[in-house]
DNA sequence: ATGACGGTAAATGGATACAGATATACGGGC
DNA sequence: GCCCGTATATCTGTATCCATTTACCGTCAT
């Protein structure tokens, strides 16, 4: 309750407090795809009402992490091959097209905030996957952050927050967090280098490989439920 | 009541159904945008507790029709001519991706339903403006209906949800339907004909032409609510 | 053994009343 | 004329209750 009571003043509200909660239990695979998140049992865990669970559900599900079944619940969302696909290709429409228009107009401030966070994301090692992710997001939107067009920006960090999730079924980070390095770094050199076309190029080279690997999680983790579903039914 | 109880069958639940009537009210301007929405007002208006209507809050919010300011409670998104641009300039983005994915895999069905809307458009006449808005988002959310992405798909809904409110603010209802069917049909034309690069040239066209209406629009009303704030801030 | 049926428990959707927090606005004092 | 405190409006959260729907589980018949 203390924790609550400090952490709240960060956040504007109980509920905003509980879905940042419910959304690092998300990332830590506390809380798996497809799980019930029941809003009395939410309530009586952080000792509240249901009321800022309702709406912490709803933030949930405005960000797309959960999936309201009317009169039935709110699931954790599930996981779906044709979603990652699909979320990869408008993240690359986006992505690439907000990077060309904000590529020419990074300071010398953006560019030095850029080399620290990936400075930082080098220093990084496989226990700390959560701040891996987002410092990985934080460079992606900073090189976009120049864009000017609050609309394409704000439709790239509600993707990122379900490309994190996804991202966060990845095993081997270690080995994930040194090949991001090394891709970041190249498309930091050509942008000092004004290569901006190949600074695009790099960037969208970057955005596949995510795709495939993620995509080879994913497979992994459906095949993974699938198989543990089999045994289930068969225990019975 | 009766109605309430008719109607609430089609959607899911009274803060659905709460949230369809606030967003017909928007777009009739009977809900001006910067307006305060009051939680307690609007339920007693519809005769339920103000638990639905918060719910229902959420979902013009989600919708991105409404704007909360923390501890000051709701608004109708206010206009913005920046935002303007800026949507259209994902529209086009994305409508120009999706069109181009989802044109040849279009159906003679979808076909046929395309032309039954495009000939639905045409019996239209200005007094039914929310029908002219329901049926030209219909043509373009049709042809791209087969781009084979949901992602996609639904952030373009989003998009014309807010586009709506915006060309709600239109005056000409009459000649603006003229034009939009004329360039519809144009576009339809060229996909019969096959000739897609065309057809795609028309839509981007259309977008553009649009865009320059509504920022004429936004500008007009923009002035208009400025002049009035003089006039009432020179009353008192 | 398996599938259909029915009853009970659980969970959501909604109502009501009340307590608290906070931002704006108003008005009085300096 | 400016500053500051109070008042008001409004949202935010708690506590309880009820209705309705869905899910679960055991029984029964095939």
């Amino acid at each position: 309750m203390t924790e609550l009571n400090n952490s709240i003043n960060e956040l504007k509200n109980v509920a905003q407090f509980i879905a940042h909660k419910l959304e690092e239990m998300i990332l830590t695979g506390e809380l798996a795809p497809g799980q019930h998140l029941i809003q009395t049992d939410i309530a009586t865990q952080f000792g509240v009402s249901r009321l800022p669970v309702r709406d912490a559900l709803k933030i949930l599900e405005k960000r797309e992490l959960a999936v309201t079944q009317p009169r039935r619940g709110v699931i954790v969302r599930p996981l779906n091959l044709q979603e990652v696909s699909d979320l990869y290709e408008l993240r690359r429409l986006l992505e690439s097209h907000a990077f060309t228009r904000s590529v020419r107009n990074l300071t010398e401030q953006d560019i030095a905030d850029v080399e620290a966070i990936l400075q930082r994301q080098e220093s990084f090692s496989m226990g700390q996957f959560i701040q891996i992710l987002d410092l990985d997001e934080q460079f992606h939107i900073k090189l976009c952050s120049r864009c000017e067009n609050e609309e394409i920006k704000s439709s790239l960090v509600k993707i990122w927050s379900r490309i994190r999730v996804l991202r966060s079924l990845e095993r081997d980070w270690d080995d994930w967090n040194k090949n991001s390095v090394k891709s970041h770094r190249g498309i930091l050199a050509a942008i000092r280098a004004q290569d901006y076309k190949k600074a695009r190029q790099l960037l969208e080279e970057g955005i596949d490989r995510a795709e495939n690997k993620i995509t080879a999680s994913v497979k992994a983790v459906i095949a993974l439920s699938a198989q543990s579903d089999l045994t289930k039914s068969a225990h019975n």
